[in-house]
DNA sequence: CAAATGCATACTGTATACAGTTTATATGAA
DNA sequence: TTCATATAAACTGTATACAGTATGCATTTG
């Protein structure tokens, strides 16, 4: 009998987790060469299973791995930011599509979610944004795709912090989400998937003039 | 002066390579546990480099990790191909309207390879179909969405092939492809987008439709 | 005969060693 | 001083070794 399959992951996982979340929250800098041996003494761990974890990162687009040279975290750049982020209004108004109206209850979760939102900053004004996304679409029965934006996520969280290190205070998009829930309470759910495509667009302004600036300071 | 920068790759991504393409054709069956040390002798290189190659696959979804069992490849299975299958209608049709109108020439040639796939049968015509759909968007400037689009595709490539395995002649897209191609022609980027998308939902049934009969069998 | 137990085998997970390449430092020439 | 060259140090890529875990088979027990 095989009571509940334990299901402890190996080194390797837990070493692709610590890596990622260095590289999201810039402790490890965007175009950072990494140095193996040192990172693996820090995690302490051999390099065989750090390299297996720095692998599935390179798949995930969090790294590069140029041949004799080492990994690289991905560097941020302009271009790449607007194309990472122009897939989400893809994608998040056909999960929604798919969830369809949430109940009630989960309603109310997403209400409180941006209340908090609406009084929290920093970090924690995009860990709850990501999570209230998330809840919206927990229904959706397309777990694939679910999957994808959860991985655009991660890889836009690391622009929206790297953004937020430097000018602080930004705009939260609370109201957008209150215009989301209110179609959602009229069982209008196009309503709803148009306006969630119209947040997901927003959002991109400050950080693409952000992005400029900082070429122009690099080339100045 | 750094002339060129080669570019050789390693082993490990040779073996990715390998895998996946034994993967994709069957050579590797659907829910296949992986043996290690026998397929590192077939491939000629050591294990580690060869982990290493897997550890991204499993990132790309090729294959699943069950910790202390090892790698195994991704059972094909109706409601994976259904979800997987559902994403590129969202995808394409964006990806065309950011191409453009392609150019004279190009029109040419995805009228070439339309032809060729009019005649062509099995494998051949997979790629072809493949090779058309990349001609489309060949312009699309949103890089990061191209290869997105060439994931999915590799994704969904396991199932179409598997299929042909078993029921050998499956009808083509050469219509399909027609229709978006007339519309390209009458400059009219909508209606090809449209038709795009209704491509990319054809195709589906022949292929559900033996996943359920493949599922009876098995729980006969 | 069926089920449980113990043992041998095979395989995965991780560390370590080493070869080949890149990078940094020092040395010498223009 | 500046550039080029040689040499040493550091680092990546790969192989191998070994420990711990799972698997299958034989044996024992009820």
């Amino acid at each position: 009998m095989h009571l509940l399959e334990t299901e402890r992951g190996n080194i390797s996982e837990a070493a692709a987790d610590a890596v990622r979340a260095m590289i999201v929250d810039g402790r490890l800098a965007a175009g950072d060469r990494l140095n193996e041996v040192r990172l693996a003494q820090q995690l302490g761990l051999s390099r065989t299973p750090l390299r297996e974890a720095l692998s599935g990162l390179v798949a995930e687009g969090a790294l590069i791995a140029r041949p004799r040279l080492g990994y690289f975290v991905r560097p941020l750049s302009l271009e790449d930011f607007e194309q990472v982020y122009a897939i989400r209004p893809l994608l998040d108004p056909e999960a929604l599509r798919l969830a369809g109206i949430p109940a009630a209850k989960r309603i109310a979760k997403l209400e409180k979610l941006n209340a908090d939102l609406s009084k929290a900053k920093g970090v924690r004004a995009i860990d709850l944004d990501d999570a209230w996304h998330i809840e919206l679409i927990a229904e959706c029965p397309n777990k694939v795709l679910v999957e994808l934006i959860r991985n655009i996520m991660v890889r836009t969280r690391r622009y929206e912090l790297a953004l937020m290190r430097e000018k602080v205070n930004v705009g939260n998009a609370t109201t957008d989400h209150e215009k989301i829930i209110v179609a959602l309470k009229k069982n209008d759910l196009e309503a709803a998937c148009a306006a969630l495509k119209r947040n997901m667009q927003s959002g991109r302004e400050p950080i693409v003039t952000w992005l400029k600036e900082r070429v122009a300071r690099k080339t100045k």
